[in-house]
RNA sequence: CGGGGUGUAGCUCAGCUUGGUAGAGCGCUGCCUUCGGGAGGCAGAGGUCACAGGUUCAAAUCCUGUUACCCCGACCA
């Protein structure tokens, strides 16, 4: 390809509404471009990528016996009305109304377009298990759409739903998909972990997500140093510490604390260390009344584990401060597990504590020395918190590292859920009506494009892994045109690696050296050759790989089979 | 949905307080010079100042309404 012939649109300055680096750089070096909120066009170079992640995708879903289809973006309300999401899913499903007032939706996932077209098709046990894939536009009228195509409102997305007689089938087609997203993640050469996730309302069965690690990423996800165990961190356990409290040293004294409103407040006017710090959150109870949580100063109430605790009110909901005076007598800032007229839980780590300080529920007042059985007796005690880094990891392996990952997979075992709503049933061998079991899994195609970016830039721009990269290849021939020899030498090598079959593009605009370098580096090409007058007259080139800053000279001659041998070892 | 902000040239923004008929830098077109890290000069093109109404002799500027976009929060995955 040669930049005369392509829309090669790159800005110097980014538009001021992007706020991430991938919305950034993909506005700048000319991907995409806004149509409306959430809504974007695709240019020709940013589809090239996209393409490129696409084949990759498709290459191993069909490796691993997915059977390729295609369903429509515009889905009827009747199915919907069937598994009962036309009721539940909310204002994120786009309705549509037909000519003749019938209703639509456009497609934010399709189980129930699968489900419905499976049902006619698979009649026998012997057309099972079967996985069948699509890679089309999904669209989900977000809230709040964000970050450019990272979270937009309309985005390209690989959804497999696999069908089984049972749950043995449908957990071998699980870890065959696992398996095939891991590949899928290491030929796109991005780093990633697969982590356990939540399985939410369906309930029961294992669900992975994975994420491609970036500082940027929307969640925290923690790891073992020496294991493969991997979690979000909403849902990593935190072990209980070994052993028993230490010893009390301290008596209980009451402390006036005024100006001490926070956890921060305290350590800083009290000379309290955090760890010796409780942090007393209300919330709502399941009986209608309030409950304490405890955790330690420094630690998080995480909220999807305090909302599995039976005392805890559904949904998970915090007290208002008017409740909590009602309730106990003292205002947030002054409460704590001494004297506490409200039933109350503590995390692991705060039953493991001795001589600390809480507040007194005496407003503006808080006891220090504080020792359980002594001073209060030890309540309930369960997993409260977020796990931090240095934590034991629950599978007893190495310690926990946290880091930050963007979702750009999800695998999981629906079971029933849909089948029995819309009666997908088939024969097994005794000829009896079996409920299909399915399984779901999704890759966020066009959300992968963004995440490798966030991955992998620096201040020049986009640094593509070689996988996705729009261009393998970039030659700069060096004010071409004040010299026919070096066209001619160019366009030479240009055809040469065209025959070879690299995707290669050829900078032959009338710019100066400068301007070229900038674009292709924001761009993001891999591997560039430079071309000039001086080079031609030694027989060189100029050849430097995109996050070096050395150039490399290499022979005019048998550059082909060098460049060859550049991408291959990547 | 609640709170906040912004709409002026393709992009980044000034002008608005104090009303007087539209600006800069970058980008774009042509010519000349330059030519190894986003060059310089000259000449151009390009704007219903988001939209509608109002006040006024006069509105980008003041007032009212609408709309779009952005940020924070809640929500969702």
């Amino acid at each position: 390809m040669r930049t005369t012939n392509y829309l090669l649109s790159t800005l110097r300055e980014a538009p001021a509404d992007a706020e991430i680096i991938s919305h950034q750089l993909m506005l700048k070096a000319g991907m995409i471009r806004k149509s409306a909120a959430g809504i974007y066009s695709w240019l020709p170079l940013g589809l090239r990528v996209l393409r490129k992640v696409e084949a990759i995708v498709r290459a191993e879903m069909d490796a691993a016996g997915a059977q390729e289809l295609l369903m429509p973006g515009v889905q009827p309300a009747e199915l919907w009305a069937e598994s009962g999401r036309w009721d539940h899913y909310g204002p994120e499903l786009l309705r549509i109304r037909d000519r003749h007032e019938r209703d639509f939706c456009l497609g934010p996932t399709h189980e129930e377009v699968i489900t419905d077209l499976i049902r006619r098709e698979i009649r026998s046990y012997k057309q099972l298990p079967a996985n069948f894939y699509q890679i089309q536009t999904k669209f989900r009228d977000e809230i709040r759409p964000r970050f450019g195509i990272m979270r937009a409102r309309e985005f390209l997305m690989k959804d497999a739903y696999s069908f089984h007689l049972d749950e043995a089938s449908l957990r071998e087609t699980y870890q065959q998909m696992h398996t095939t997203y891991t590949r899928i993640f290491e030929r796109l050469g991005l780093e990633f972990r697969a982590v356990i996730a939540d399985t939410g309302a369906i309930g029961g069965n294992a669900s992975h997500e994975f994420h491609v690690l970036a500082e940027s990423g929307e969640d925290a996800i923690a790891f073992s140093d020496a294991s493969d165990y991997a979690a979000n961190v909403e849902l990593a356990e935190a072990a209980p510490p070994a052993g028993e409290p230490a010893a009390a040293t301290e008596e209980l004294r009451l402390i006036d604390t005024p100006e001490a409103k926070t956890i921060a407040d305290l350590v800083e006017q009290h000379g309290l260390p955090i760890e010796k710090t409780v942090k007393t959150l209300i919330v709502k109870a399941a009986d209608g009344g309030l409950l304490a949580l405890l955790v330690r100063g420094d630690h998080e109430l995480n909220a999807v584990k305090a909302a599995r605790l039976a005392q805890v009110a559904e949904p998970f909901e915090f007290a208002g401060e008017a409740e909590i005076r009602a309730a106990i007598g003292a205002g947030p800032g002054s409460l704590g597990p001494v004297n506490l007229p409200i039933p109350c839980v503590v995390d692991h780590s705060v039953a493991a504590m001795s001589d600390f300080g809480a507040g007194a529920n005496i407003e503006a007042k808080h006891y220090f020395g504080i020792n359980w059985g002594r001073d209060a007796e030890l309540p309930e005690v369960a997993d409260l918190r977020n796990v931090v880094a240095g934590d034991p990891s629950p599978d007893g392996q190495g310690t926990l590292v946290i880091r930050r990952g963007i979702e750009v997979g999800h695998i999981f075992q629906l079971g029933t859920k849909y089948s029995s709503a819309m009666k997908a049933t088939c024969l097994d061998e005794n000829g009896t009506a079996q409920t299909l079991t399915m399984g779901c899994y999704g890759i966020g195609v066009s959300r992968v494009v963004a995440a490798a970016i966030e991955q992998n830039h620096d201040d020049r721009g986009i640094i593509w892994p070689a996988a996705i990269a729009p261009f393998e290849l970039a030659l700069l021939p060096i004010n071409m045109h004040k010299s026919q020899r070096l066209r001619d030498a160019v366009e030479k090598l240009y055809a040469e690696l065209r025959a070879a079959g690299i995707d290669v593009l050829l900078d032959d605009r009338r710019e100066r050296p400068g301007v070229m370098f900038a674009d292709m580096e924001l761009i993001g090409i891999p591997h560039r050759i430079v071309f000039s007058e001086k080079g031609l007259d030694a027989g060189q080139l100029e050849y430097r790989a995109r996050p070096d800053s050395e150039n490399q000279n290499i022979p005019l001659e048998g550059a082909v089979d060098f460049i060859r041998a550049q991408l291959a070892s990547v």
